[in-house]
DNA sequence: CATCAGGGCCCTG
DNA sequence: CAGGGCCCTGAT
C-alpha cells in the first residue's frame, strides 16, 4: 500500500552554468537506495519536507548556455507557495545548483588525468539527495561491512519505518522521521538485524529528535567549525565526517582521510599501482588540485564508475565487493 | 566446521 | 595512541 501523490506543481530551476544534469543526479559509485531513481535526463526521489512526504521529479531542459531543470513537486494535497519556495531552496542547496564551477573547470581542464574527466563531466555537482539525518543513517549502515549487507540493513529500515509513495507512475520509499526510530527503541533495531549499529542509529535518531543535532544550525556554522561539530555526533568518525563535509556541506577540499577501499582505487587512478600509501595520495591531490582536491577526486571517481558501467574494468570489478 | 574481513567507530589501557 | 570488540554474512 502506497501513498498516492496526485497533486503536482511545475517550477523551472536555473542552475549556474556549466551544469551537468546526469552527473549531478546519478552518482555511479554510490550504492542504490530505493528512495530515488535516475534515467538519462530524468530523476525522481521522495522528499520528506516540512512534515510532509513529497515526490520530486526533475528533468533536463534549457540549453548548454542557459541550463534549466524542470522540477515537478508531487504532493497529497495542494501546497502553499511558501512550502514550494522552501522545497526549491532545499533542492538548490542539496544539489549545489548555485555553485559556480567555472574556476574549477577552466583552471584544471589541462590536468593530465583529471582533464579527461572534466571534459566528460564539466558542471557535475557534488550533491546529496539526503538530509543530514538521512545521510547519517545511510553512513552508519555502510560502516565496516559489505555493500550487500548494507543494502539488507537499509531495506529492513525502510520496510519497518519508511513509507511507500507513488507518484508519476513510480513507487519509491520515503525516509522515516528520526522520531520513528527513536521511539522504536534499540532492541527493535536489533531484531531487524542491525547488530551493534542499532545503538548508533538509535542514539543519532534521539539526537535529532531532541534537537541537539540540527542541520540548519550546522549549515550556518563557519566551515572550519563544522568538522568538529559533526565529529561530536555518536557514530561519526574520520571516514564518515569526510563524506559528510563533502557531500552534504560541499567542502570541495575535504580530502584529508582515505579509507582503505578508496585508497586502492586512487592508487590505480593516480599512480597506476595497486597500493600507494594514503598520505602520498592525499599529498599528491593537494599538490595538484589545491582547494578543489575533493571535487577533483570526485570527478575522477564518478568518471571511473561510469566507464566501468559501460565496459567492465577488471581491477575495479575485483574491488567492488557485493 | 572454524575463522576472518568487510567502504569504522567507540572505548579502554 | 594502539588495539580489542562489535552484529551479521559470505568467502575461504
Amino acid at each position: 500500500m502506497a501513498i498516492n501523490l496526485t497533486h503536482s506543481e511545475i517550477i523551472t530551476l536555473r542552475p549556474a552554468q556549466p551544469f551537468h544534469f546526469d552527473g549531478t543526479f546519478r552518482k555511479s559509485s554510490h550504492f542504490p537506495v530505493p528512495f530515488r531513481h535516475h534515467e538519462p535526463g530524468k530523476y525522481w526521489q521522495t522528499l520528506t519536507w516540512d512534515g510532509e512526504v513529497l515526490g520530486i521529479r526533475m528533468t533536463t531542459g534549457g540549453t548548454g548556455e542557459n541550463p534549466e531543470i524542470e522540477l515537478t513537486v508531487y504532493s497529497g494535497h495542494r501546497l502553499p507557495e511558501s512550502v514550494l519556495d522552501g522545497v526549491v531552496a532545499e533542492l538548490t542547496a542539496r544539489f549545489d545548483l548555485d555553485a559556480d564551477l567555472r574556476p574549477f573547470v577552466d583552471g584544471l581542464a589541462g590536468e593530465p588525468v583529471l582533464g579527461a574527466a572534466i571534459g566528460r563531466w564539466a558542471g557535475m555537482r557534488v550533491s546529496s539527495s539526503y538530509s543530514l539525518y538521512e545521510f547519517l543513517a545511510v553512513a552508519v549502515v555502510l560502516q565496516n561491512t559489505t555493500v550487500r549487507r548494507s543494502a539488507q540493513m537499509l531495506a529492513a529500515l525502510f520496510e519497518e519505518f519508511g513509507t511507500r509513495v507513488a507518484f508519476d507512475g513510480r513507487e519509491l520509499f520515503a525516509f522515516w522521521r528520526p522520531g520513528a526510530v527513536a521511539g522504536a527503541g534499540e532492541q527493535r533495531l536489533r531484531e531487524l538485524k542491525l547488530g551493534y549499529r542499532a545503538k548508533t542509529l538509535h542514539r543519532i535518531a534521539e539526537a535529532f529528535e531532541a534537537g541537539t543535532v540540527d542541520e540548519t544550525a550546522i549549515r550556518a556554522l563557519p566551515p572550519s567549525e563544522r568538522r568538529r561539530r559533526l565529529l561530536q555526533i555518536y557514530g561519526v568518525g574520520p571516514a564518515s565526517v569526510s563524506y559528510l563535509l563533502f557531500e552534504v556541506f560541499h567542502h570541495y577540499d575535504a580530502f584529508d582521510t582515505l579509507p582503505p577501499w578508496e585508497q586502492k582505487i586512487y592508487s590505480r587512478l593516480l599512480f597506476d599501482e595497486e597500493r600507494v600509501p594514503a598520505e602520498k595520495i592525499l599529498a599528491e591531490a593537494a599538490h595538484r588540485w589545491g582547494e578543489w582536491r575533493m571535487l577533483a577526486a570526485h570527478y575522477l571517481f564518478e568518471d571511473l564508475f561510469w566507464r566501468h558501467a559501460r565496459e567492465e574494468i577488471p581491477w575495479l570489478r575485483a574491488l567492488i565487493r557485493l
